[in-house]
RNA sequence: UGCCCGAUAGUAUAAUGGUAGUACGACAGAUUUUGGUUCUGUUUGUCUUGGUUCGAAUCCAGGUCGGGCAACCA
């Protein structure tokens, strides 16, 4: 079943160690820091890290990296692990940098106590002043050369609380000249006093990223710890840490970060949609968010299809989003349970079939699965909605839908032909008229008619109203983030269109919150978990069909 | 401009010194009660200049182009 596939460069490394008896198993971690929503970015990550440790029966950890109380919340926490899990993958341990904060702070004791660390009173522009630029080297701080004892004394005060933010700070002391900025003196803890939302008021001082990351990747015995790319400078303190507090090894890897055409992938940027109210929260449909794709409609296994096809590789990229669509249509075509809406109706009427008639006609669920995915009920009248862009007055080139004197037949019923139209003041057509071949039913067609159009109905009669919700993509160039000016100056004004009266049949009365649909013809759907009620249902357009006819129309 | 990283069809990804292949897209055709699906075919590529070698996408050197680094963010 499995196609042969060459390896990574991951896992290259990591058959490599295993080789090398480094490791027997492997253990990697997801360790997203909880102030904002997940996206596309993160499940590329995901599935990485999980997928690398499930191949080489390895565990993979939870961990929130919680080091800065200003911009984290639970909310974000809660929302992180439902979309972990709804992407399929299940942590082996769920940890929180904060719970390593006791530990934290005794392996800054120790540095300090190896003359390693020094706290420092320059504030955070004369530390920006002193450190240099990326060709000239940096200044001593005039408090480097603090004794130990002194060093421990202020850091206690920073701990109980006697300074305010921005007072003293914590550095490590490596090397001022380093041609790495991150190598001279890097702050290690800083004063926030801030409540926690884990750790509430206990700590006033917080660690920094790079004083928390590699120790905790030590603590948890990660082997391989997998972060994107512009952490790579930070790897020499990454190492340097560990090196000095003689800890678990563990090694750090980069991959380039996923981005994908039509959309922004920053937290940053995301934010600002949602803050600025451009979007619909973060789980707008339109957003590249975890949450939004799953209000969109698109499936778990699609994401992971998606991002095991990409690949994992160290160059800049930039991946059509019409990839990520061609997973979801191949998902779902296979499951999606096919029905029929008309978005813009109007009325077709069927001459020659009794008055106040009707009849039970037959469709079927899904014709990619065996038995059809068995059949619904389908009623049928002298009066049905159509597509109002199904019926052409004056057909084009290699038209095969309705137009006067043209046969077609309606999916599930019977043949028809066009004898005529109905046009109000405006010269809109509002109602077609036809006649059916009773004999040309649908499974028992006798009339030998060759029809090319098969069009999608409703009946008048005997079907509901529904609001349907089209989305294109939110942004009208490939890359916003790279072109002048801000990027919300390119976001498409048209990524939302609502059509407040679609016309369904009567079975998707039935539809529930996440269940997905093709509507024939039209696109693949799924019912709004946000905004469907009782009374209204509310449809999200995951994506169109493929269609091959509006390119022949550009033609 | 100092340090680091990268460059294979339109996009992404293989080829691990020995036939440049795959997917998506595009185009053409067949099938089809969805202009869907499925099937078949076509299309387009190793950044550049040298070097090593019987042989280079792959190794080496120079160049070009792109990205990252100067937060008390992660």
């Amino acid at each position: 079943m499995s196609e042969e596939r060459s390896l990574h460069f991951l896992e290259e490394i990591v058959e490599a160690d295993i080789a090398a008896g480094k490791h027997t198993t492997i253990h990697t971690r997801f360790p997203p820091e909880p102030n904002g929503y997940l996206h596309i970015g993160h499940a590329k990550s995901i599935c990485l890290n999980f997928g690398l440790a499930d191949k080489y029966g390895g565990k993979t950890n939870l961990r929130f990296d919680d080091t800065n109380p200003v911009t984290e919340d639970t909310e974000y926490v809660e929302s992180i692990m439902a979309d972990v899990r709804w992407l399929g993958f299940e942590w082996e341990e769920l940890h929180y940098a904060s719970d390593y904060f006791d530990q934290l702070h005794a392996f800054a004791l120790e540095l300090i106590g190896k003359g390693l660390a020094y706290v420092d009173d320059l504030s955070a522009e004369e530390i920006a002043e002193t450190k240099g630029t990326p060709t000239s080297p940096g200044k001593a701080s005039p408090y480097r050369s603090r004794s130990v004892e002194e060093n421990l004394h202020l850091f206690q005060e920073m701990k109980a609380g006697m300074y305010n933010d921005g007072e003293k700070v914590l550095r490590a002391k490596i090397d001022l000249a380093s041609p790495n900025m991150h190598m001279r003196d890097p702050i290690m803890y800083r004063i926030r006093k801030t409540e926690h939302h884990r750790t509430r008021d206990k700590w006033c001082i917080y660690p920094m990223y790079d004083f928390a990351h590699g120790q905790s990747d030590a603590i948890e015995n990660i082997t391989h710890s997998i972060c994107t790319l512009e952490f790579e400078v930070h790897k020499p303190l990454y190492n340097w840490y560990i090196e000095q507090l003689g800890i678990f090894p563990s090694r750090q890897f980069e991959f380039a970060r996923l981005n994908l055409t039509y959309t922004v992938m920053s937290k940053r940027k995301l934010l600002q949609l949602v803050q600025e109210n451009m979007v619909d929260g973060w789980d707008d449909p339109r957003m590249p968010t975890i949450s939004g794709m799953r209000r969109r409609g698109y499936t778990p296994a699609s994401i992971r299809n998606f991002c095991d096809r990409i690949g994992v590789q160290r160059r800049e990229n930039i991946i059509d989003v019409g990839l990520l669509e061609f997973f979801v249509r191949e998902d779902l075509n296979k499951t999606a349970l096919r029905r029929m809406v008309v978005l813009d109706p109007i009325k077709l009427i069927i001459t020659n079939y009794p008055e106040n008639s009707s009849e039970i006609l037959q469709g079927e669920n899904n014709p990619e699965l065996e038995d059809n995915g068995g059949y619904r009920d389908l009623n049928f009248g002298r009066e049905l909605w159509i597509e109002a862009e199904d019926f052409m007055e004056e057909p084009a080139k290699k038209w095969f839908r309705l137009a006067p004197g043209m046969h077609v037949r309606l999916k599930n019923a019977y043949i028809i032909k066009c004898t005529g139209f109905q046009k109000n003041g405006a010269g809109k057509v509002t109602e077609v008229l036809c006649e059916y071949y009773p004999e040309s039913k649908s499974g028992q067609d006798t009339s030998g008619i060759p029809v090319k159009g098969t069009m999608h109905w409703v009946s008048v009669a005997d079907s509901s109203t529904a609001e349907v919700r089209l989305y294109d993509r939110l942004f009208q160039v490939e890359n916003p983030s790279n072109e002048d000016g801000d990027f919300k100056t390119y976001i498409n004004p048209n990524s939302l269109e609502i059509i407040a009266e679609a016309r369904v049949e009567n079975s998707l009365l039935e539809a529930k919150g996440g269940q997905q649909f093709q509507f024939i013809r039209k696109g693949y759907f799924t019912l709004d978990n946000k905004y469907a009620t009782n009374g209204k249902l509310v449809f999200n357009r995951t994506v169109t069909l493929k269609d091959t006819w509006s390119k022949e129309v550009k033609k």
